[in-house]
DNA sequence: TTCCATTACGGGGCACGTAATAATT
DNA sequence: AATTATTACGTGCCCCGTAATGGAA
């Protein structure tokens, strides 16, 4: 059995059964990809696909657990190197976070600031994206760690760990009418058009449900995707805005009020997704524990583990 | 990255760091291991064995870590060979445990009774060993599962699952003077001549405990592996025995008396053992529900995860 | 002197690529 | 007809084994 066996093996099932595309995605021929399937399969006396005629059209039982066990191999081939590097290169690597930009804009710069002054050899990278994508830049390995609020927990190949709870406020131009309720409910806010966050993004979600579970249809005006924008359309008086509380800065937004809005919507948890088994270097954990301190690097190591990283029959 | 090389290293490390036995153990030859590991070392970009001149003396800080990753990976492989037999062979194959007198004569019967049943293709073979020689075989996977009751804890490559507490019964001949005692006492016990589990078996250390507690220094005149020998010997009227209640046998044992010690002697715990990481065959599973029912299937694959899968640094 | 790791070198296997073929949509 | 998997075949790499060399104990 060869490495390179299961890397094909896993590219096969990763392109929809499609040898051709398989080669392709891996820069080599088809033959060879059928060829070294084939051998696998016999040394390991099972079936991996299924095959009709001259077509591969499904995966075999066995094969499903082959894969997975694959799978795990590989990414233990990877995690090798990383671990080679974590002591080869002293203080020095790179670290990919893929994140919303409510997180980026909002939540990690002072966060970056401090283990940038810790690791200076380290270089960041930001990746911004839809929580999906955030999700799938991570399962993947394009990315280290994500970050976001929404949607992660689909995908099983990855740990969240909760972070920080966060709740929201309602912005509006100065001298809305809005400004002088005595306690702000959503009624009243559904009475102006609103401009809040796109509905895959930063907890919209739980927006929607506040104003259903009171039977309200407020008129969305406006969905963004980050409350730079939904604050720059706030300004020209379009609606008032529901942000993140943390999104808003008295300083720098001196156009704009605030309203807590805490008791309206229910709070939304940040989390951080990480790719289970994958091999962490020991700066990642210090900015785990710098972006959110309850999460140890012990801890952390003990939730990569949990249960998941079994491989089904 | 090959996974030979991987073997290499392992074995390397096994052997105590000499790679010519490294070599014999793996019917190869000795430049053959050193070129790989050097090339493996440069794949990686790590020094892996601290070398003196031209001989290896120890393993280096990255070294540990890679090493156990390929560990894991070397059990993956062989775990995607086990998982191929349990589809190609559907319900045969075999199951190897490593055990003690003790349970094999005493607990095991019905239990591989009623497997042999439900699966009479698989070939049992058990392994009879001292708690230390049966923890090697399992984690070393000459033998699938261990059971006993000392003494597995060491093995941080396994797992241990407890099954059923068992207590103690003193045995003597017939128209012995402790038949007479109105509740047994271990002072009354001390005043003979004891014939027991030698010190690594068969909770044997419980054994003492109880006495030293009390202090009390009886006179064992006897240590023996298994109670069939103990009561050889009980019989010859050599001294009163201590054994495992389950080791008597009131229509068997015509010859001998037992009074329950339950009182005197701490309960032991009887565990089973599992290799971390390896692949079970559906009936493995099976099997140790068999010997102890709340150990399902579900519960074992939680437990066969668990903390202790991790490479350390 | 012995043991042991490394270097040098040659043979053979096998992975991979190209080309041709067959089967499916 | 086009796409796609398999078979056939040749080449080059690299793993491994033998022999020789160089250090350590």
């Amino acid at each position: 059995m060869k490495l390179q066996q299961l890397r094909y093996l896993t590219e096969v099932a990763k392109q929809n059964l499609n040898l051709s595309q398989a080669a392709e995605a891996l820069h080599t021929s088809q033959p060879g990809i059928s060829k070294q399937i084939r051998l696998l399969e016999e040394e390991l006396g099972v079936e991996i696909f299924v095959r009709s005629g001259k077509r591969v059209t499904a995966i075999t039982a066995p094969g499903t657990a082959v894969i997975a066990i694959a799978k795990r191999m590989l990414q233990d081939a990877k995690n090798l190197k990383e671990v080679s590097q974590e002591f080869s290169s002293e203080g020095s690597g790179s670290l990919t976070i893929a994140t919303t930009h409510t997180q980026a804009r909002y939540a990690l710069p002072p966060v970056i600031k401090r283990f940038m002054a810790i690791y200076p050899k380290v270089r960041l990278n930001l990746h911004q994206g839809s929580p999906l994508q955030i999700a799938e830049q991570v399962s993947s390995g394009k990315a280290d760690l994500a970050i976001a609020t929404e949607a992660l927990d689909q995908f099983d190949t990855l740990v969240m760990l909760p972070c920080y709870q966060w709740n929201r406020c309602v912005i509006t131009p100065p001298k809305h009418p809005l400004l002088k309720e005595k306690k702000l409910t959503l009624e009243a806010i559904a009475q102006y058009p609103i401009i809040t966050y796109d509905f895959a993004f930063t907890g919209r979600s739980k927006i929607n449900q506040a104003f259903e579970k009171r039977g309200l249809k407020p008129h969305v005006a406006l969905d963004a995707i980050d409350a730079d924008v939904i604050k720059t359309y706030v300004e020209l008086g379009l609606g008032v805005g529901i942000i993140a509380y943390m999104a808003f800065d008295p300083l720098r937004d001196k156009h704009l009020r605030a309203l807590d809005a805490s008791h309206l919507f229910e709070s939304s948890t940040t989390r951080i997704g990480l790719k289970r088994g994958q091999f962490l270097r020991g700066y990642v954990y210090d900015f785990i524990e710098l972006f959110a301190p309850q999460l140890t690097r012990k801890g952390v190591e003990q939730a990569m583990l949990g249960a998941g990283t079994n491989y089904e029959l």
